[in-house]
Formats: structure tokens, sequence, C-alpha cells
DNA sequence: TTTACTGCAAATATTTTGCAATATC
DNA sequence: GATATTGCAAAATATTTGCAGTAAA
């Protein structure tokens, strides 16, 4: 979990975003946003439906999906295609410290601490585009597959 | 399309892999490569299914998505998750020189000519993994919901 | 020949939708 | 109170699978 100031940047921000939308603050909205910033890394649909029924909290899938919509339009959380499975999300705080290294041989996603891409990205003249954040991803092979060869 | 050469030399090295991997070299997987060879931009399977079938040349879903994985493992094609409707696919070779800028508000995707992310990328020390290829995905919001306010 | 690949249709998985009940504003 | 949000189940989509026929090696 990250620390408590953080967390409450995130929470200000979302109730910032649900009152300039007119949109209701739900004990449901809130409680899938704090299981959220309980994740260290990526999470899908089913694992948060999980973790959050095990805290004996039970949502519907629609609200689930209605709140991860809401949550990605308020740019609190990212949507990747790391693999062929599923979508992942991630919040987006921990997201831009990351960049992501992708295995094309077994699938597998390493995220490896780093900001300078972001700094570089910065740089970036774009014109007629607002950017607010950066996602790098390295698709290659890991060690792992690298001496085994493929495991596919 | 492409220059004839370097559409050659992806279509040289799908060869070369279909042969190390002991696959079959089929009429069905040369001509969807020929296809997505075509595209400039991304596509999904829906559109390329279509695209197939006015040039007269049908195959099922189920060889249109095996393709796909196998293009895939190639290296020779990239899955990306832009937004929240469908997996997208893209050519790696065109990929390679572009970055995507992908507005948060309406969704739209523009591909910006650059290369600077990857040659700032390559210089990255990275441990226990053999980097292959680089992804820079910019989140933002374009100039039309910049003006107008958000659209959804 | 052998068996990987294809097409088709059926089975799964994922996401969206309709609607009555509920809770926010 | 008005109506956005929720839960549930059904519908719509997307993807995978089983199997018999076909074709690459």
């Amino acid at each position: 979990m990250m620390d408590e100031k953080t967390y409450k940047e995130i929470q200000d921000s979302f109730t910032a975003y649900l009152t300039e939308k007119k949109l209701r603050k739900t004990e449901e909205r809130y409680t899938i946003l704090e299981k959220i910033c309980s994740f260290s890394g990526h999470f899908d649909i089913v694992m948060l439906h999980q973790k959050l029924d095990e805290t004996r909290f039970h949502v519907s899938k629609a609200t689930l999906y209605n709140t991860l919509d809401v949550l990605v339009d308020a740019g609190l959380i990212i949507r990747h295609q790391l693999n062929s499975k599923s979508v992942q999300y991630e919040l987006r705080n921990i997201a831009e410290t990351h960049l992501h290294l992708i295995c094309m041989k077994c699938g597998n996603i390493r995220e490896l601490k780093n900001t300078s891409y972001t700094n570089f990205a910065k740089t970036l003249k774009i014109t007629r585009f607002t950017a607010e954040f950066y996602s790098l991803y390295i698709y290659g092979i890991c060690s792992k597959c690298k001496n085994k060869g493929s495991k596919k």
C-alpha cells in the first residue's frame, strides 16, 4: 500500500473529478478505488472482483466495469494490453514511475523502476496535444527464455 | 503500402520463422501478412477480415486469430490496447517509427513519426532482458477536446 | 503418408445492456 | 423527490475449441 498522503491525494482528485462531472460519490466507487490503491502492480477485473469479495464487499460486474471506466476517465488508472490474455489496469500514479519489460516468448511482464524516460518524453515538442503522462513498453526476451529457449 | 524491398524483408523474416518453428507455409498466412503490409496504421481483426473478404480471399476467424498469434510470436506485428474498444495490431516495422498520442477524452489515437524515443530507450541499461523494440504511449488531451471540452 | 492447418459451428469468456430497486443529491 | 447508480440476468461481442476435411512437407 502506498503512503497515507498519496492515497489522500488520489482520493481528493477522484472527489474533484466526480464533483466536476456531477457524478455521484458512492460507497462502491470509493471502496473500489481504495482496493486498487492497495495493489502495487497490475490487476485485471477478475482479480479485483475477487479481492473485493474477500473483504466482504461485493459489487456487481456492471458496477465494476462502470467504475473502472470512470477511473480511467478521471485519469487515475490506465489500461494496458500487456499480453494476449486480458486487459490489465494500473494506478497511473504507479505506472508513471515504471517502464514495462514484456517478454515476447513467455509473456511475462516485469516492471522496472525508471523515471528517466518520462523526463526524456517531456522534452518532446508535440503540437495540438497536451501530454499528461507517458508509458514506455519494451518488448524483448527475458533471461529465462534466453537461456532455456522457447517456452511456448 | 511500404516499398517492395521492405515487404520482401518482412516476408523473408516470416519464412525464416516458420521454418525455424517447423510451422507450415500456407497461402492463408502469406496472404494475411501481405494484406497487413498494405496498411499504414493500426488495424483490428474485424477490419482485417473485411479487407480480406473484399479482395475475395475468405479465411475463417479461427485462422485469422491463429495467424495473428503466429505473427505476434514471430515479432512481425505487435498488439496494442489503445482504447477500451478492441485490440489493435500494427506492423512492428511501422510501430517502431511512431509514438502514439492517445486522447483520454475522445479516445482518438494519433501516430506521430518520431524515432528519438527509440534512440533514447536504447541507451537504457537493462539487466536480464534483451530488448528488441520499444513503444511509447503518450496519454493526454487532443486539441479538439481541449477546445470543445469533454466530448463523452 | 503424416499431421499441421483450415473452416465451420459450438462453447467460453468478456463486456454491455435493460430494468426494477436503491441511494445520492 | 428526481434521477444517477446499483445488482442481476440476459444480450451482445470477442475469442477459443473440437473435429472432420484438406493440403504442406
